[in-house]
DNA sequence: GCATTAGCAGTACACTGTACGAAGTGTCAA
DNA sequence: TTGACACTTCGTACAGTGTACTGCTAATGC
């Protein structure tokens, strides 16, 4: 039978134990913040804390369960101050999708790490700031969770892209490699890339590649993308009041 | 010294090898499609090619180059056959992006194994479709790339968290399971999710959740995402006509 | 026919998550 | 105060991982 998952299980803590679930899942996010997710082991974990590698299960199932802990602490960076969230949806939703944007920079073990969205008290906050900010929108409740999956799907999608081209290894300071280059020189000479050819021209020293990479993975395309598709939404998903364009309902 | 990506690296065949690198990443892929990524290990591939484990790394010089070769194999069904790309650019971008959405929802496990767009010639190719399919698209160079990356950080961003959701234990058919249920109701009578719990009002039997999740699956929400996002692409980055452009929001 | 070496694979090692069970210890009833 | 007992800690062990090293076999070029 499936114990549920880790907020349904009760934390220790009838007599005193030495630690707790959020001082658990902080030393991990330490080590997945300077070292990368894959070095984050159990073991590493118990060192850091000082303790047996098996005192961590009697806080946390499985290391499945204190990863889910650690998404959550993240989503709490994501929340936007109630007081500081723009009236207006729209500077809303951008403003929310920033934070996202911001925390996951931050942490980008958290890319690798996702489970999606999910239970934890962080999670459905956020779930619920992002509903508030929609007050005041014209939408139906439908509608709301559309929108609100798809904002969340670009944030999520130009986070991992991002992070996974950074830590490539085959660029130093976003120029290929050596040997890269030459690769790439010879695939494009075959004369199958014409549109990559013509936007790389010749690239003798790879500067073109670098030119791209940075413009791939720089805030501003973040920003770009973040406001068309906030326009876009709220122009397809408002009920137009002339019927100029063909819609099936509002 | 870093020894480049396996495309540089030349595979064997100057006498007669047992196998490709096509084929090895072929059962490796289908070992992921049936038992999931996690279930692909280095000897299990071997098992079912009848080779030794050792054997593979005479083809590849690590698991994550086989990875890559994956990859890359699948991008090659990202692509569009040529003759039936559509003329119209925003046609044709949301065309790729549903052949990507296609090709990532028939095998999810590249989005745990993804690394990001790299130099398989498959991504080289869909780069250059999709550079292709922005002909007559009223974008100078540098917006061309930024269109592009936005659009597949969408596709990766929904194909992320769709598959990712779709895999939850705490669900039987949509539904959250008992526990979990019973943990939600409580959570939301503390009165700390007002907009949520409107939503979602007296959920006894998470038929609401169920109507939720299936709402943030569907694909109807990628259709309605991607075409307002291409949508707003093109008002956003198409140069305007009149100077009449006050962007910077109001 | 012979030397070379491409290609294959067994053994071994360091590392992972975690099941099991044995210790130590705080808490409460007597 | 003493006992009992459950809470809390953690050492050992095991099955699994990726892969370095090394030796073998057999195809190839002379």
């Amino acid at each position: 039978m499936f114990p549920g998952p880790i907020w349904t299980q009760p934390a220790p803590g009838s007599r005193k134990p030495r630690f707790t679930r959020a001082q658990i899942a902080g030393v991990a996010i330490g080590i997945a913040d300077r070292e990368g997710f894959e070095a984050l082991s159990m073991r590493r974990i118990a060192d850091e804390l000082g303790a047996g590698v098996m005192t961590l299960y009697y806080y946390v199932r499985t290391k499945d369960d204190l990863v889910e802990l650690m998404n959550d602490a993240l989503m709490g960076e994501v929340l936007v101050r109630a007081s500081e969230l723009e009236r207006d949806w729209r500077a809303a939703l951008a403003q929310i999708a920033r934070a996202s944007f911001r925390a996951f920079r931050k942490h980008p073990w958290a890319i690798s790490a996702l489970r999606g969205a999910r239970f934890g008290p962080n999670s459905l906050a956020h779930f619920e700031q992002s509903l508030g900010a929609l007050t005041g929108a014209p939408f139906s409740i439908v509608d709301r969770l559309q929108v609100l999956g798809i904002v969340d799907d670009y944030v999520y999608g130009f986070v991992l892209r991002a992070h996974h081209d950074a830590g490539d290894v085959e660029f130093v300071d976003d120029k290929p490699t050596r040997v890269v280059l030459e690769f790439l020189r010879e695939l494009l000479s075959s004369g199958s890339y014409p549109n990559l050819k013509a936007v790389l021209h010749d690239d003798e020293s790879g500067e073109q590649w670098q030119h791209v990479r940075r413009l791939l993975g720089h805030d501003s395309r973040f920003e770009r993308g973040l406001d068309a598709l906030i326009d876009g939404l709220a122009r397809s998903f408002t009920p137009k009041p002339k019927p100029k364009r063909r819609r099936r309902r509002g």
